[in-house]
DNA sequence: ATCCGATGTATCGAAGCGATACATCGGACT
DNA sequence: AGTCCGATGTATCGCTTCGATACATCGGAT
């Protein structure tokens, strides 16, 4: 599993540890999952699962115990393995190089539910100072061209610099209401609480994929 | 030139439009035109730039002409043939079968002001349309996914929905300024005006890379 | 009754990516 | 004066991923 694969592989774990699934079921849900616009090819997926069976960390599921998808023919419902759910544990829990990068955040967000608190804060804040990084990119290279003028350009450089400003924000207000919610009900993992950020009413936009 | 390869093409013809370069200095620009975040690889620009000489669109200048950039070894400055010139003004004038698609659309649009008013109209309105089908598939994508709660995928998907609105909007407020501007002086391309859109004063956020 | 689009598994050729090798240059530090 | 080092610069290799396609079954519409 090669350098987009260790994302792929959290990504697969992560959704066969909610349910059982077979892989077309699997890559419709990767790709809203991943946000990527383009959609994940075959290509990839199945040898990707083939990796994950000979890792031992998924099987193949005899068929017809999933409530309501029992088809009859060769369809191939995947589920974890002891090994696997470990697997994932240890991946969402100690992020490794750079889940703060486009995709890799994605991702990891997605599992924050079934993340500690200390580990979605870690995330939030290095995807956080990795876009403001970037900022700081796009001011100079604006600056720099100033004088070489074509609109469109100009506003195209506008552009993403708001679009990044924006994520900035937004990650920020998750960090706040992530820190807020910490000291409530940080003691409790079992207290039926609504799992999640607390909804402070205001959103804002991540990446949307590359 | 395979299925990235085609905008890669544009692209490359369109900087050295603007002037001859090495191929360095090439990857540099290409990577804040392409809007992508990830790194255009060598492995990806010189076979493109082999294709190219091959097609005899670009050629290898004799150096030291270019002000300011003379180096004694081994850099090679492209720069376009008559037929790159052409095929460059072909590629911008009719946007092949969708130019609309997530880093085609930046492509197109960094070279707006070499675009004929048209042009520009059709595709931005071809972006805004393809977005908009996004956007309905967002939309029913949240409903059909309501009762299974979880509160971090929800603020995901929120925040996707409205990045994507937020670009619409941006849209429009272009396509709304290109048909003001259009009126007033379509008929003297060459006018000395401040080439571009009409800035209102409005910004928004495009894709920002896939 | 049969057509057709959605569901489903799987692979292949081509293209792109990340890493790396190699080389020169200018400036900083000692 | 030496020498280290990061930026500039060209180029290729292996592995991963992509887009297309093949093949098969299902359920519903005509």
């Amino acid at each position: 599993m090669g350098r987009r694969g260790d994302v792929l592989e959290l990504a697969v774990l992560g959704l066969l540890h909610e349910s059982p699934m077979h892989g077309y079921e699997l890559r419709k849900r990767l790709n809203s999952l991943l946000g990527a616009f383009r959609a994940l090819s075959y290509g990839t997926l199945y040898p990707a699962l083939k990796s994950l069976l000979g890792q031992g960390l998924i099987r193949e599921a005899g068929a017809g115990q999933g409530p309501a998808l029992t088809g009859k023919r060769g369809r191939i419902v995947y589920e974890l393995t002891a090994e696997g759910k470990e697997r994932f544990q240890s991946l969402v829990t100690q992020p490794g190089p750079a889940a703060w990068e486009d995709e890799r955040f994605n991702v990891h967000f997605a599992f924050f539910s079934r993340t500690d608190a200390a580990t979605r804060l870690q995330v939030l804040e290095g995807r956080r100072s990795r876009l403001q990084e970037r900022l700081e990119g796009f001011r100079t290279s604006m600056t720099r061209t100033r004088e070489r003028l074509d609109s469109y350009t100009m506003e195209l450089e506008q552009h993403g610099l708001e679009s990044v400003e924006r994520e900035v924000r937004w990650l920020t207000e998750l960090i706040d209401s992530e820190r807020a919610g910490n000291m409530t009900h940080l003691e409790d993992p079992d207290r039926p609480r609504p799992t999640g950020p607390a909804r402070s009413g205001v959103h804002g936009a991540p990446d949307r994929g590359r």
